[in-house]
DNA sequence: GAATAGATTGTCT
DNA sequence: GACAATCTATTCT
């Protein structure tokens, strides 16, 4: 069964939820496909939703990049492991919290990382929960880390379904070809030859997206 | 605008 | 004990 919309007042915001079979394909599909959806996050203190524009692939036992590398199984990447549509989050850094997207069967430990995205409801909560009380919106949610932040997202969101759950990604309008470019991920120089995979997606000309001018694509 | 350093702790060896 | 799918301030050009 399709879950409900979370309560949010924005009118943007007027889309179904994706339903399980969107995440259950090949994770580079699913990586370019949300490109331009909605990620909403409805919680006790109101609702915060973003326009996906920035989005990595990591792809199971094969990819050294991935936490699921050489099928590694351990208490933190067991929501890799699960059901499709399902957020894997976890902590870097000693500070920074990322979220995912669970990508095919259950078993098969690969996942979409959400780098990126333009705010479309729920600004001030974000403001609030960045501390950041000045500055353009484009800022609040530039990177994997700031995301989490400003949707108000942590570990205990580890395991949550993206179908019925208080954090949903919405249908929206697909980004066309021309907008969207391909270049290797980002903070994996460890992972050997696969680091230089074009495995990162974004949107072409945003603001939002994450790193330099050069690596944005804005002119 | 671009490069660099420092912060800070869960997770795995 | 080493390192990590990062962010921000600072210090340059």
């Amino acid at each position: 069964m399709r879950g409900t919309r979370p309560p949010c007042d924005s009118d943007v915001l007027n889309e179904r939820p994706l339903g399980r079979s969107f995440y259950f394909r090949p994770t580079l599909r699913v990586a370019r496909d949300l490109l331009g959806k909605i990620l909403v996050h409805a919680s006790a203190e109101g609702c915060a939703a973003g326009r996906i524009v920035e989005v990595e692939a990591y792809r199971g036992p094969s990819d050294r990049a991935a936490h699921s590398a050489g099928g590694r199984r351990t208490p933190r990447t067991e929501t890799m492991y699960g059901p499709p549509g399902h957020a894997y989050v976890y902590f870097v850094y000693g500070m920074h919290h990322c979220v995912n997207v669970v990508t095919r069967a259950a078993g098969v430990p690969e996942a979409v990382l959400i780098r990126a995205l333009e705010p479309v409801a729920g600004v001030e909560l974000m403001r609030l929960r960045r501390g950041f009380a000045a500055g353009p919106d484009w800022r609040l949610c530039r990177g994997p880390g700031s995301v989490c932040r400003a949707l108000g997202l942590t570990r205990v969101h580890d395991g949550s379904d993206l179908v019925t759950g208080p954090l949903q990604i919405l249908d929206a309008s697909r980004v066309a070809a021309a907008r969207v470019a391909r270049t290797p991920r980002i903070g994996v120089d460890y992972a050997g030859a696969h680091a230089a995979l074009p495995w990162r997606f974004l949107v072409v000309g945003s603001r939002a997206v994450s790193g330099t001018r050069a690596r944005t694509g804005v002119a």
